[in-house]
DNA sequence: AGTTGGATGGTCT
DNA sequence: GACCATCCAACTG
């Protein structure tokens, strides 16, 4: 699990800097509620509203280590990548080869694949995480999930891709993620799979 | 292993 | 009309 929080109308890296508008007014809702948008014209991120209705705040889900469904967010990830335009039959058809051998630590490795792993587009905004009859919720893990013991460490570093907001919005430490967990996008701590190490600025 | 550039469209000044 | 809360392929060393 990967999340970078948004928090706050002062948060210049955040969607709800310039207020209330068409795109964000979830946002400034009740928590628990999906807010899901579309990036660089291609790609959707799923974040959780997190604070209330007089604080517009979110938290992007950056990352998920899939422990169910396998098989369905692999078929949700070839439906999205065909989706826009794969041309030629070869295409899609390496396309599908390409996500079938994905590590499953890849399958929702960043904001965009899990959007895309879930099968989510802007059409969930609004979804009430917290409602156990959502298609979309939160649930709570049971006790060990994940092959964890104890609690799990939590590593917090600075937000990705907010270099344009500024200080000290670029480098306040609000990215958070499970210490070694291997779907962590952009860098994880060094852990389980002998993927890329960065250096941690740790916390717990 | 690390860097670069292209695809692509909604959103806000 | 510029700016993105991205991903991947195709490069370089």
């Amino acid at each position: 699990m990967e999340v970078e929080a948004y928090v706050g109308l002062e948060d210049r890296a955040s969607h709800a800097r310039f207020g209330p508008t068409a795109r964000n007014r979830v946002m400034f809702g009740p928590p628990g509620v999906a807010y899901v948008y579309l990036v660089y014209g291609m790609y959707h991120c799923l974040n959780v509203v997190t604070e209330r209705a007089d604080r517009p705040a979110a938290l992007l889900i950056r990352a998920v280590m899939p422990l169910d469904g396998l098989d369905a967010m692999r078929a949700a990830r070839i439906a999205a990548s065909v989706a826009r335009r794969r041309v030629t039959a070869a295409g899609i058809a390496a396309e599908r080869r390409r996500i079938e051998a994905l590590d499953v630590a890849r399958l929702a490795g960043g904001p965009g694949l899990v959007a895309a792993a879930f099968g989510l587009d802007r059409s969930w905004t609004g979804v009430d995480l917290c409602d156990p009859d959502s298609a979309l919720r939160l649930e709570a893990a049971p006790p060990g999930e994940g092959g964890r013991s104890g609690p799990p460490q939590i590593v917090a570093t600075p937000r990705i891709g907010v270099d344009h907001a500024g200080e000290p919005w670029a480098s306040l430490p609000w990215r958070f993620f499970i210490a070694g967990e291997p779907s962590v996008s952009g860098g994880g701590s060094g852990g389980a799979d002998g993927r890329r190490a960065r250096p941690d600025e740790a916390r717990d």
